[in-house]
DNA sequence: CATGAATGAGCTTTCATTCAT
DNA sequence: AATGAATGAAAGCTCATTCAT
């Protein structure tokens, strides 16, 4: 801020074009959806002209690529991180809440990656393969818990995650801390019973 | 305009058009998407011209309000129907099992309905409004056991809602029978655990 | 009315028909315009089915001509009646008379052949043909009392009639009749004053 | 919609452009009618592309509206002018030059705006107030002369208003400046003696 | 005579993308 | 780096007209 005038600006005039593209992108997309967005309305929103958005994506599904590509890494994080705490509720509360945290940040960008998935095998080729690695990774933590019972841990760990996903892209995680965090009891109790009950072999 | 697609078909010639063209868009509709199937998609799909499409729908929206309102109405009855069963967990099979048996029929519908959902309000407002509707039906089969936990029966009810309506919308692609009441099983025990586990209180 | 009934009616079914064809497209064309009117509005408006139309009309412009045929007719009446009278100003004031008589009547078939005419070359003919037709016979009435001023008579009778049919065609005759009378009293003294002026000499 | 229509051309070049379409537009409107004109026809008229027709105007009634707006300026500037002249009939003659004048420029205007006014309520209502308001402003200046007769100064302005309308709408293609001035004199002389006639008393 | 479902040519309009400046 | 005028391929939609019933 104060810092040293005779050192060029961190970030660019490029730099900062491309971010004010992404930002404008993402808004635009999540308030009018990806197919009824134009360039147009991009372009107004970043206050910059039709050709300078060319100068930064290749074309629309460039713009949507750019955003996925923050989303995504973001996404399998979650689950790599170590699942670790002090007992199992815990752990899956922690990974839930993570979840919860980044569909509150990127959600805007899954919804409209959801929706371009279903006209886009590009989108969607991506969409399994992010999804795949993070419930393949979901499933081996819950794993070795299933391996006596009959029950599939890829379709137990596509369950819940799908569960969480759906939660949340639906909108329904509100700004509310407390009522955030309420849910992310709900939902971490649900985890948590229904993987006990599907380790208990009476219901095989 | 020239005819009333509110009141088509005065014919049961016309009623097989209808129908062939119900048909056909919600087969493109499924394959390319809702956003870039084209009118001339259908139309061709149908074998009928292109002014005929528009005898029977005001327009592309006008077709996939047709498809909903079949497909909202068989989402509703999934939950309306009574839940009865000897008990708890078999009844809770039998709600998933119908529901897996729509989707397996709806699903197509449901995921176009989904994609339409992103950038058109219409759509969204009717998906509000039946999943509002069957979620509000699951809680209040489900909220009893819950009144003296700190869970919001709503939450419990959206969130295991999302898990077969995300599990079912995305894979549940397999016509394997065996696998398919397999799937229902490990679903239908992840709602019975989570529901006990719910209603211990040691989980508050 | 009361007439033998064994003798068939007077107006046969398709007659009537006819009829009602004729008197909705009129109702039509002068509500919506010629180009806007669709055949589909005066079906509806005749209460028959969309072929009764084609098996009375050749196509849209067939019902225009049919209309125009009518009130051609009528138009050439005005002038073609002896131009008799107690003096100039009688007989022009009951010539007006007469002419804006017609246009109370038939005033909405003739700005609809305007309209037409502007697109259509067919309608231009018949219009030209028409207006040449009932100048002619106005300049043959007012011509001799012009031959010695350097007035032309085919002029000084295109812009009388020019006057009574911009006036009337702009629907401002109201059904008032004795405003109506008052509006012919007025355009039959500028006809009159307009005539003995270009008789004047000084004017030349 | 990509570019706001009321606000075009921030260049020159863009300009340029814009009156090629105008006067695209404007001959292809006189020559097939507003009906029957295609946007097709006004680009390859102007040499443009599809898009950039509307890259200037709204659509079709937006060209219109553009080229009336500038003619209805110069409709009213003829009765805005000061009546000067040595005497009524000079000065009469002088308006219903510049009338006639105007009408030699801006005739195929006119006579689109009243063949579009038939079958669009916007351009009806436009065309009611320009005539309104020369209409009001050729009865001001023959009011007070009628003041203590029957004629109502209004029927008379739009009468005689009507008659070079009329007028000059259908015929007056005439290049030909002294068959142009010949009209112009019995117009004159038919107001001139009208309204000298309306004046006298034994006429009411 | 009458019907109305079906046709399809034709027109308007949109918008992602390019490129001269 | 940035601009914005221009492009033109695509759709969407309309409606006069036909014809099997």
């Amino acid at each position: 801020m104060s810092a040293d005038p005779g050192v060029p600006a961190r970030t660019t005039r490029g730099e900062r074009t491309a971010a004010r593209l992404r930002a404008a992108a993402r808004a635009v997309f999540a308030d009018r959806g990806y197919a009824a967005a134009r360039v147009e309305d991009v372009v107004a929103e970043a206050g910059v002209s039709h050709g300078t958005f060319y100068t930064y994506f290749e074309n629309k599904a460039g713009a949507l690529d750019a955003l996925i590509d923050e989303t995504a890494g973001q996404l399998q994080a979650v689950v790599d991180e170590p699942w670790e705490g002090t007992d199992v509720l815990t752990t899956i509360a922690a990974v839930i809440d993570r979840f919860v945290d980044v569909f509150s940040q990127h959600g805007d960008v899954v919804r409209t990656w959801l929706e371009a998935s279903a006209h886009d095998q590009h989108f969607r080729d991506r969409l399994r393969e992010v999804r795949t690695g993070y419930v393949e990774r979901v499933a081996q933590n819950l794993g070795p818990a299933l391996d006596s019972t009959p029950h599939d841990p890829q379709v137990a760990a596509a369950a819940l995650v799908a569960m969480v996903e759906g939660y949340a892209t639906q909108g329904m995680t509100s700004d509310d801390e407390e009522q955030r965090a309420s849910v992310v009891r709900t939902l971490a109790s649900i985890w948590f019973g229904g993987l006990l009950r599907l380790m208990d072999p009476s219901t095989s």
